[in-house]
DNA sequence: TTGAGCGATTTCAACGTTGAAATCGGAGCG
DNA sequence: CGCTCCGATTTCAACGTTGAAATCGCTCAA
């Protein structure tokens, strides 16, 4: 005997919860609404229906209807990555204040995944999208644009063609590296560019801006072999290159140089996973952190207190990019010809035990 | 002048494509679909009228008309936390394998939140919901349940009256306990159990129940003051109360005590974040790790293999949890009737430097 | 006593899609 | 040459909800 073809779970409906209640149909979507007055012997008989029958607005309907599904798009490269889990937490944080429900989107960085973000994935469900793009620039997002509200976190361009939310990358970079330099520390180097110079100015490109900007007004200079790019993006590493294993790794190679890492006293990551394998790469090769070599990270993730030794990290505000992001994006849905913004959100230097 | 009443975003429907190529607009939707034969002519120009357009699906309607939407609810606790950052990628990963988005919930732990989610949220948007509960037993879950088809992960009792997804807590803390006995620890204690009794057997609980299983088991007795409680829930907490935080506290009043940690010498944590907090506890204390006392964690977070010394740790396969999970769901989602049932996903023991 | 006014309730239509069934048009066959 | 058959296409109705407007039934003022 085959299954008896469950074609719908046939939940009740506001017609049968309006044949119990002895009303019409829409005096029990009155009810539900509240928009509506409804006499309270009435509104007592149909919530009494409502609970006898275990009713359950229909959202798709409803959406259908008006039009709006109060849903939005998170899409992150990687879950997996701190920045982004903490992120994703704001965002359905700062969501949920408002009514909002928070479709989670994993790009894995791939370039594709992301213009498929942008572009709303060719179909229409949530109400407005937030992407934190790593691999795709400006020009791209606005190409592949389509009508669905967009709001870009990172930097990228100045040019506001498309509605971000950011923190200065560039400035953060520099107060972490004059950070490093007021405290005594001459011989710096920057852990985590990325090689691929065909998506523009990426974070890590603006983070290196800022380490080089601070260098450069304390009249010093970096040893090119202290600039340590990481890997291109490859989608078989499950965490992307933003990756505690890679700053590990490329830490390791850059103490197997020949040289050593030859007077290295300062080292400045782009984000805290680096830096949390920099760390583990010194503490394996007895080099001491901070007396030998300084290390700040970028991110503040929530590991980053508990390291040996606790990071000093640039911290974003990230429930504010959360809030912004959202706000922006409902903007944009309200009316979704509103000029494009840039919002800055606030970050801080947190100094701890790995530069005090 | 007030804005135009923007009321719906008018994006091309399958009437506009149909208008464009010709036809009608059924037959727009067998281009689509691609269920019912089109010719090739007939096609190509759809397909032209489409692209021109930039018609996009209302999945809405789709949803309405089918009675499916293709997407999930993940209810967690924290996404932040480490361990369901991890849960949440593996799940949007399985279930977009199987064509299915993931629609992302935070409970915070509060029992009111987990029983919503374990309800259906009061309102049918997605097929099917996957709930990490933390603060609510299997009778609650079982009275609150709704229509929509759930899946629970994590273990709380035996007996199968709901779907779940678990990995054996009592055998898992039983290995690690076992390892560090096996490598001549004798006075061993246990860091997190919750001292809310109501909820019944949390995972928590188990993991204390695994430890006493392997003590049993080699003659051996726990000091009462080494079986060290975490705070009850607490709703203001930002990550819960299995946090680093939360074991750096507890671990250093352990080490408050009159006696000191009084011969203690390994310590099995109920989960990673525990074991991160007091492995910095035990370092600020001059405790040498693994010397003096052996850690032992829950969860083989991805930090713990570069903390100081790397965690030994229980790995739970996160993969294959959420693999289970959505392949669970789906069942019910097809066959609502198919009975409860229980799936086991591995784990495996990590031994790093805290417990060699 | 009647009509205006108003809160409560109902009627009607539409949102965009797909399952089911009807129709169309040409190829193949007796 | 007419009939059947079958692939391609269209028609029809329905999914459950809400905006807009109509209607109902009452109170109150003239």
């Amino acid at each position: 005997m085959t299954a008896p073809s469950a074609r719908r779970s046939a939940g009740p409906t506001l017609k049968d919860v309006a044949a119990i209640a002895g009303v019409s149909y829409r005096t029990v979507s009155n009810v539900i609404s509240g928009r509506t007055p409804v006499s309270l012997p009435t509104r007592a008989r149909v919530e009494a229906a409502i609970a006898q029958v275990g009713y359950r607005p229909q959202l798709a309907a409803r959406q259908l209807r008006v039009g709006r599904s109060n849903l939005l798009t998170l899409s992150v490269p990687f879950l997996s990555l701190p920045y982004f889990a903490q992120l994703a937490h704001a965002v359905v944080g700062a969501a949920e204040q408002v009514g909002y429900d928070v479709v989670v989107d994993e790009t894995h960085g791939d370039p594709e995944r992301e213009l498929r973000a942008a572009s709303g994935y060719g179909a229409l469900l949530t109400d407005g999208i937030v992407l934190s793009a790593m691999s795709i620039n400006d020009t791209q997002i606005v190409a592949a644009r389509g009508r669905t509200p967009l709001v870009v976190l990172g930097e990228r361009i100045r040019a506001a063609r498309v509605d971000r939310v950011v923190v200065d990358s560039v400035t953060s970079t520099r107060d972490a590296t004059a950070h490093l330099i007021a405290s005594g520390r001459r011989r710096l180097g920057f852990l985590g560019t990325v090689p691929d110079a065909s998506s523009g100015a990426s974070a890590a490109d603006l983070r290196l801006e800022g380490f080089r900007t601070a260098l450069r007004a304390a009249g010093l200079d970096a040893d090119p072999r202290h600039i340590v790019a990481v890997s291109a993006w490859d989608s078989s590493a499950p965490d992307g290159d933003y990756s505690r294993e890679e700053g590990y790794a490329r830490t390791l190679a850059l103490l197997d140089g020949i040289d050593g890492i030859d007077g290295l006293d300062g080292l400045v990551c782009a984000n805290d996973m680096l830096a949390v394998g920099a760390l583990r790469a010194f503490r394996e090769a007895g080099i001491d952190v901070p007396r030998r070599v300084a290390v700040v990270g970028w991110d503040d993730s929530p590991e980053s207190a508990f390291t040996a030794p606790a990071l000093t990290s640039i911290a974003p505000d990230i429930a504010g990019i959360a809030r912004l992001a959202v706000a922006s994006v409902l903007r944009l849905v309200d009316d979704p010809r509103s000029p494009p913004r840039v919002e800055q959100a606030p970050y801080r230097l947190v100094r701890r035990e790995s530069a005090p």
